[in-house]
DNA sequence: TTACCTCGAGCTCA
DNA sequence: CTCGAGGTAA
C-alpha cells in the first residue's frame, strides 16, 4: 500500500526533521537518541522497500545523494557584498554619525550582531527545498558545494513552512564550533594525522573536501544572517530583524546573541557586551555588526562601491604578541624594488603563525627603528597583512646596529638607486639581474599574461639559476632532454609543459603586452593599448604623445611605455618571442569597429538574462567602450538587469541612458 | 601572508 | 609517500 507508505515516510521526515532541529539548533531534544535513530532507521527501511519515495530533501540523504562536490560556479544573483570595517569606537561613531546625517535623523535603529568567524555562503531554497548552497567566491561569482552543505546538521533540509516561500536565498557562515573543533583535533592527532591550526581553516578546509562523506565526518555548523533572493509571501518588509526572526521561524539557525540597538550608545554598548561574551562564547567571532534596522532607509543609504552604506563590521583590536627579529631580509621584486623584510621568531598570533613581516621601505623601518635582535609587537592587521606594530626599547640587546639598506642590490650586487621623492629603492641592473628576470619571467608565463601553465617559481628558479633562461623569448627554445635533466621533471612532466608553452604562442595581443611587464602598464592598461594602437609594432615606435591619446594613458604611463621600447635589449625580447612564432588574431576590422563604442563608457547593474557580467564586460570592451562600477555624469549608458542597485536610481537621477541586455546586445551588433 | 585542498607525477623502497 | 603547481579564503 504505496499511499500509506507515503504518508508515514511524509509524517517520519517531518518528524526527525523536527528532532533534528531541536536536537543541532534549539540545543533542547525531547526525544532520546536511541527514539531518534529508531525513527530514521524506520525511514531508511521504508525507504529502501519503497525506492519510489527516495526524496533529495529526506534527512537519509545528507550524505551522497548528490555525489561528489564540483565546485563549479555559481553566479549571485544578488552579490554577495562585503562589509566596511570599523576599527575603533571613533570608526564606530563615524559611522554612526554617517547614517545620521545620511537619513537627517537623530537616534538611528540598528539591528547588531556577532561577526562569526567562518566562511560566507549563500543557500538557495525552492518551495522549501534546500537545492544549492555556495561559497562566496568574489561576491558576483562563488563555487557549489551543495553536497557539503547538505551534510551540515543544522542546515535544514526542508524549511519549517506550511507554505514555504518559491524562493528563498540565504547567506550565513559556516563554522565549527570550538569544541567541536578541539575534539576533531585530538581525534586526528590520535591518528596521527595533522591537526587543524584554528576553528576557521578546520571549516574552510572540510568545506573544500571534494568527497562529501569526509565533510559529514566533520562537524560544521550554520548561522544565517541576510537574505538574497526572495520570492512568496510571508516575508517582513520592514526590518532586518523581524527578517531575520521570520528566517528562524523557518527553523534557519540565527545567532541567539542578535539584538535590537537605538543610536551609538547602544552599538557600542552592544560591543562592548559581546567583547566581554568573546571567550565564553562556543564560536569564534571577530567582531559585531551593525546594520540600519529600517529596510527602507538602508536602501535609501545605498551602497559605496562594493560595500553597503548601512551596515558596518565593528571589529575587536587584532590579537598582539611578541617575538624576536631574527634579521632582516632585503627581497628583490619584478620592478627590482628592494623590500626590506622582517625575518621573526615564528609566534603565533591571530590564528596562524607569522614568521615574516613586511617592512615595506627603508623610511618605514627607520621610522620604527627596527633592527635585527630586537623584541617587537607583531600582529595581523587588516584581517591578514602582518605588521611589526613597535619596538619594545627596553627589551633591546646592547650592540644592535640601526638597519641599513644595502648600496648594492643582494642578489646581483649592482648598484641601487633611490630616485629624489621616491620611497622605494631599487636594483638597477633591470632584467639583469637574475632575480628580477625570475619575476619578469614568472609574470610572463602567468594565467592572466601567457597562461603557461606548469611554469611555476621553483622550475623558473631551477631554470635561471642554471642559465637555461634569460628572457622570456628562451621559454620557446626549450628542449624536452633538458627539461628532463630538472629535478622532479621526469618525460611526462617535461612534455606537458612543453605543451603548454606550444599552446602559450596563440595568444592576444592585450595579454601579450601585459606579460612583458612594462612598469605601470596591468592589464586594463594592456587592452586599452591593444584596442587603440592594435599593432606591436605601431607600439613600439609611439611616441609619449602618441601613447597619451590612448584612454587613461598619461604622461607617467606613456614615459614609461616610451622608455620600456627604447631600450634594444627589450625590442629583441620581443622580436625573439615574434620569431618564436608568439602570434595573434588582428583586431578584426580594426579602427572602424571601435569608432561606435570607442571612448563610451559603461556600468553594469543587476544580473542579465543570458550574459554574465564578466562577458557583458568583455564584449563591451572588445568594442572599444570602457566598463567602471560607478555611474557619474560621465557615464554613457547603465545596462540593467535584474534586481538592479542602486546605481539604477543613480542612472535615472542622471539621466544616463539604461539599456538592457537586448539594447546592448543591439548597440553591439549595430558596432559592426 | 598563511593555511588548506586537489591534482598529477616523480621518488623511494620493497 | 612527497613535491610543486594551482586554486581558494580571510
Amino acid at each position: 500500500m504505496p499511499a500509506k507508505a507515503a504518508a508515514r515516510a511524509a509524517e517520519l521526515r517531518r518528524l526527525i526533521e523536527h528532532h533534528n532541529y531541536l536536537y543541532y539548533v534549539q540545543d533542547a531534544p525531547e526525544i532520546s537518541d536511541a527514539e531518534f535513530d529508531r525513527l530514521f532507521r524506520e525511514l531508511q527501511d521504508l525507504e529502501q522497500s519503497h525506492p519510489e519515495l527516495a526524496s533529495l530533501d529526506s534527512p537519509t540523504q545528507r550524505v551522497g545523494a548528490q555525489g561528489q562536490t564540483d565546485f563549479a560556479p555559481v553566479a549571485h544573483a544578488v552579490p554577495m557584498l562585503s562589509l566596511n570595517n570599523a576599527l575603533s569606537e571613533e570608526e564606530a561613531a563615524a559611522f554612526d554619525r554617517r547614517v545620521r546625517e545620511g537619513l537627517g535623523i537623530d537616534a538611528v535603529e540598528y539591528a547588531a550582531e556577532p561577526k562569526f568567524d567562518g566562511l560566507a555562503v549563500t543557500l538557495t531554497y525552492d518551495n522549501g527545498v534546500f537545492v544549492q548552497g555556495a561559497t562566496r567566491g568574489d561576491g558576483y561569482t562563488g563555487e557549489d558545494v551543495t553536497p557539503n552543505l547538505r551534510t551540515v546538521r543544522t542546515i535544514p533540509l526542508r524549511l519549517a513552512a506550511e507554505r514555504p516561500p518559491k524562493t528563498l536565498e540565504v547567506r550565513g557562515e559556516v563554522i565549527m564550533l570550538k569544541k567541536d573543533f578541539e575534539r576533531l583535533n585530538s581525534a586526528l592527532q590520535e591518528k596521527g594525522e595533522k591537526t587543524f591550526v584554528n576553528p576557521r581553516n578546520a571549516a574552510a578546509g572540510t568545506l573544500r573536501q571534494k568527497d562529501p562523506r569526509m565533510t559529514a565526518a566533520r562537524p560544521l555548523s550554520f548561522y544565517a544572517y541576510a537574505l538574497g533572493r526572495y520570492e512568496g509571501h510571508g516575508l517582513p518588509a520592514d526590518k532586518h530583524s523581524h527578517q531575520i526572526a521570520y528566517l528562524a521561524q523557518l527553523h534557519l539557525p540565527v545567532s541567539p546573541l542578535r539584538r535590537v540597538v537605538t543610536g551609538l550608545e547602544g552599538i557600542l554598548g552592544y560591543y562592548r557586551d559581546i567583547g566581554q561574551q568573546r571567550a565564553k562564547l562556543p564560536y569564534d567571532i571577530d567582531g559585531v555588526v551593525y546594520k540600519v534596522n529600517a529596510l527602507a532607509r538602508q536602501r535609501e543609504l545605498g551602497f559605496v562601491s562594493r560595500a553597503p552604506r548601512f551596515a558596518v563590521a565593528h571589529k575587536f583590536p587584532a590579537e598582539e604578541a611578541q617575538t624576536e627579529v631574527l634579521e632582516i631580509d632585503v627581497q628583490v621584486g619584478r620592478t627590482g624594488a628592494l623590500t626590506p623584510v622582517a625575518k621573526l621568531k615564528p609566534v603565533f598570533v591571530g590564528g596562524v603563525t607569522v614568521s615574516n613581516a613586511t617592512l615595506h621601505n627603508e623610511d618605514e623601518v627607520h621610522r620604527k627603528d627596527v633592527r635585527a635582535g630586537d623584541t617587537v609587537v607583531v600582529r595581523r592587521a587588516g584581517d591578514v597583512i602582518p605588521e611589526v606594530v613597535r619596538v619594545l626599547l627596553d627589551k633591546r640587546p646592547p650592540q644592535t646596529r640601526v638597519f641599513k639598506l644595502p648600496r648594492k642590490c643582494p642578489v646581483c650586487h649592482s648598484d641601487v638607486e633611490r630616485l629624489e621623492g621616491e620611497a622605494v629603492a631599487r636594483c638597477s641592473a633591470g632584467l639583469f639581474c637574475p632575480a628580477q628576470r625570475k619575476q619578469a619571467i614568472l609574470h610572463f608565463a602567468s594565467r592572466r599574461a601567457m597562461d603557461i601553465e606548469g611554469l611555476g617559481e621553483k622550475l623558473v628558479d631551477q631554470l635561471v639559476d642554471g642559465d637555461l633562461l634569460e628572457t622570456p623569448a628562451d621559454i620557446y627554445r626549450l628542449k624536452q632532454a633538458t627539461l628532463e635533466r630538472l629535478e622532479r621533471m621526469g618525460e611526462k612532466s617535461a612534455a606537458n609543459l612543453l605543451g603548454a608553452i606550444d599552446r602559450s604562442r596563440e595568444t592576444t595581443l592585450a595579454r601579450f603586452v601585459y606579460a612583458l611587464g612594462i612598469r605601470n602598464v596591468g592589464e586594463s592598461t594592456a587592452r586599452d593599448l591593444a584596442n587603440s594602437i592594435g599593432d606591436i609594432h605601431a607600439l613600439m615606435s609611439a611616441d609619449e604623445d602618441q601613447l597619451q591619446q590612448v584612454p587613461d594613458v598619461g604622461p607617467v604611463v606613456a614615459q614609461s611605455i616610451a622608455h620600456f621600447f627604447r631600450e634594444p635589449h627589450n625590442r629583441k625580447v620581443v622580436n625573439d618571442l615574434l620569431a618564436a612564432g608568439v602570434r595573434w588574431k588582428a583586431p578584426a576590422a580594426g579602427i572602424a569597429r571601435r569608432t561606435m563604442l570607442a571612448g563610451k563608457t559603461f556600468v553594469l547593474t543587476g544580473t542579465l538574462p543570458s550574459l554574465s557580467r564578466e562577458t557583458a564586460a568583455e564584449r563591451i570592451q572588445a568594442a572599444g567602450g570602457k566598463v567602471t562600477g560607478t555611474v557619474s555624469k560621465k557615464t554613457d549608458y547603465v545596462v540593467v538587469g535584474a534586481d538592479p542597485g542602486s546605481k539604477y536610481d543613480k542612472a535615472r537621477e542622471l539621466d544616463v541612458p539604461v539599456l538592457d541586455e537586448e539594447g546592448l546586445l543591439q548597440l553591439l551588433s549595430d558596432d559592426q
